[in-house]
DNA sequence: AAGTGGTCTAGACCACCGA
DNA sequence: CGGTGGTCTAGACCACTTA
C-alpha cells in the first residue's frame, strides 16, 4: 500500500467566483472554500493555535452568505483541521496530543503517562516498509530514532521511528538525551512540521531477540506491534513509526455501525 | 461499566412549541426535533428501509423552517440512524450488517466470509460479566449459544452470545441447526429486536483447554478476545457476545486525530 | 457593550431520480 | 415531468466570552 498521498488537497480557490460564473467545477461552493481554508492552512498563513478571522469577516471576503461559510467551516471541523468555541472564535488545531499511542494499551487510560527517551539516532537508507510507506526511494535517507516508553524503570514499549531526512534534517546532529518526550510539538518547533494526522495499524507478532531484551521479556514472546504513519496539514506522509509492547497490555474499543 | 442506558433518548417532542414560547429546555430546536424522530423510530413509526417523509413535509409538520429540520436530519445521519440519498428521499437504516466482525482479522477484508454454524443452545443464568453489560440481575435468565465460524472447514473464531430470554424467548425452541449465518437480520424477524450500533473490547489472552480444541490450537495458544454489547434503536443492550480467535490472525486499523 | 459562534427563517434555484 | 435532497441567500435573534 501506498499512503504517501492520502489527503493531499490542491489549492482550489477563487474568491470572485460568483454563484452563476461559469462551471462549478464539479464542486459546491462551500467545498472549494473549505479547500482554500485547508491550504491557506497548510502553508502556515494561519499558524496552528491562532484564531481565524470571523465567520463574517471570511464570509464577505470569499462573497458568500454566512450559511455557505459555516457549511465550509463545519467540514473542517469533520476533519479535524479547526475547531469552534462559542464565543470566542475559530482555532486552527495544534497537532495530535500526546497519549494518542495508548488508545491500545491498557495502562494508557488511567494512570500516569510512561517516560519516553530515545536510546538512538542513526542516519540510515529508508528501507522497503518505510520508504513505501512514506513515498520515498529505498535508498532514500532517513533518521531513524529508537525510542523506549517505560514506567517506573521498567520498559513497557519499544518504537522505531523513521523521518525523511529532507524533511527532519535539523534533528540529525542531536544526542539521544536531546530529544523531548514529547515528539510532536517537537517536530513542530525545530523542523516546522505540524502532525495532523495519523493511521494505526495493529497486528499481532512475536518479539526477536534484540527488542524482547530491551522491553525485559522472553524472545518469542506475544506482542503487539502498532505501525504509525503520521501526515502534516498537507497530508504528506512524514513520519513511520512501529511500535512493539507486550501483548498482555493490549486493548482497544471500536464502535460498529 | 454499566452500559446498559448508553445511548437512550428520551422522546421529548412537541411540534407545537414555537422559538419563542416557554424555555427552550436546553435544547435547540433542530435537537428535539431529531429525539423526536429517533424515538418515532424506535418504536416502528418508521420501519428500518423505509423512506421518512420529505424533509419539506417534516419541517410543516414540525412548524419550523426547512434549514432547522434539515439540522434535525443532519444529526440522525451523523448518528448513523438514517441516510439521505439525493433525488430519492430519507431512509431508517437498517440494523448493522455482517462483516462488522471481520474488522478484527486479516482474513475478513479480502476473500469470501466464513461460514457461521451455532452449535449449542441452552438457557442459562445471566452470570456476573454478561449480567453487568445488559443491565440484568446476575440469575436472569439468558439464552446463550455458542457459535464457531470456520472457513473451508478449519475453525477460526469461537462466539458465545447471551441474549435476554424476555426479549429473546422465541429463539428459545430453536435447535442450533435452525440459527442462520447471519444472526442480526434474524433478531429483528423473529423478535423485533433490531440492533442498530455495537461497542467491540478488543483484548489479549491465552486459550482455555476446551475453547483451543474447538479451534484446533493449543491450549494456552495467544488469542485475541473481542468482547461485543450491541443496541437497538432505543439504545438498550441486547447483545452480549465474546469472541475469541487465534492472535495471529488479528489486525486493526484507526485513525488518530 | 462589543464580538464571537449557534440557531432559525422564508424563501430561491440546482442536481438527481424515477415514472 | 414532479418529487426528492443539496446548495445558497440575506437577513434576524440568541447565547457565550471578554473587557
Amino acid at each position: 500500500m501506498d499512503y504517501s498521498a492520502v489527503d493531499a488537497f490542491p489549492a482550489i480557490h477563487d474568491p470572485a467566483t460568483a454563484p452563476g460564473d461559469g462551471p462549478p467545477a464539479g464542486q459546491a461552493r462551500w467545498a472549494s472554500i473549505a479547500a482554500s481554508l485547508r491550504s491557506r492552512i497548510a502553508t502556515g498563513e494561519f499558524p496552528a493555535g491562532d484564531p481565524l478571522p470571523s465567520e463574517a469577516a471570511l464570509a464577505s471576503a470569499y462573497g458568500v452568505a454566512l450559511g455557505t461559510m459555516r457549511a465550509a467551516l463545519q467540514s473542517l471541523v469533520q476533519a479535524g483541521l479547526i475547531e469552534r468555541r462559542h464565543g470566542k472564535g475559530t482555532f486552527v488545531r495544534s497537532g495530535i496530543g500526546s497519549g494518542s499511542l495508548s488508545r491500545f494499551f491498557r495502562w494508557g487510560a488511567s494512570g500516569e503517562l510512561p517516560d519516553a527517551r530515545v536510546v538512538s539516532v542513526k542516519e540510515v537508507a529508508a528501507g522497503v516498509e518505510a520508504a513505501r510507506a512514506l513515498g520515498l526511494g529505498v535508498h532514500a535517507p532517513v533518521l531513524r530514532l529508537v525510542r523506549l516508553r517505560t514506567r517506573a524503570g521498567r520498559p513497557l514499549l519499544h518504537e522505531r521511528i523513521c523521518l525523511p531526512l529532507e524533511r527532519f534534517a535539523r534533528l540529525a546532529t542531536l544526542a539521544p538525551g536531546e530529544f523531548p518526550p514529547l515528539l510532536y510539538p517537537f517536530y513542530a518547533r525545530r523542523c516546522g512540521v505540524t502532525v495532523h494526522r495519523a493511521l494505526d495499524d495493529l497486528a499481532f507478532e512475536r518479539l526477536a531477540p534484540r527488542i524482547a531484551q530491551s522491553l525485559e521479556l522472553p524472545a518469542g514472546h506475544p506482542a503487539i506491534r502498532v505501525t504509525r504513519l503520521a501526515f502534516d496539514l498537507a497530508g504528506r506522509a512524514v513520519e513511520h513509526r512501529i511500535t512493539l509492547g507486550n501483548a498482555e497490555d493490549v486493548h482497544d474499543r471500536a464502535e460498529v455501525r
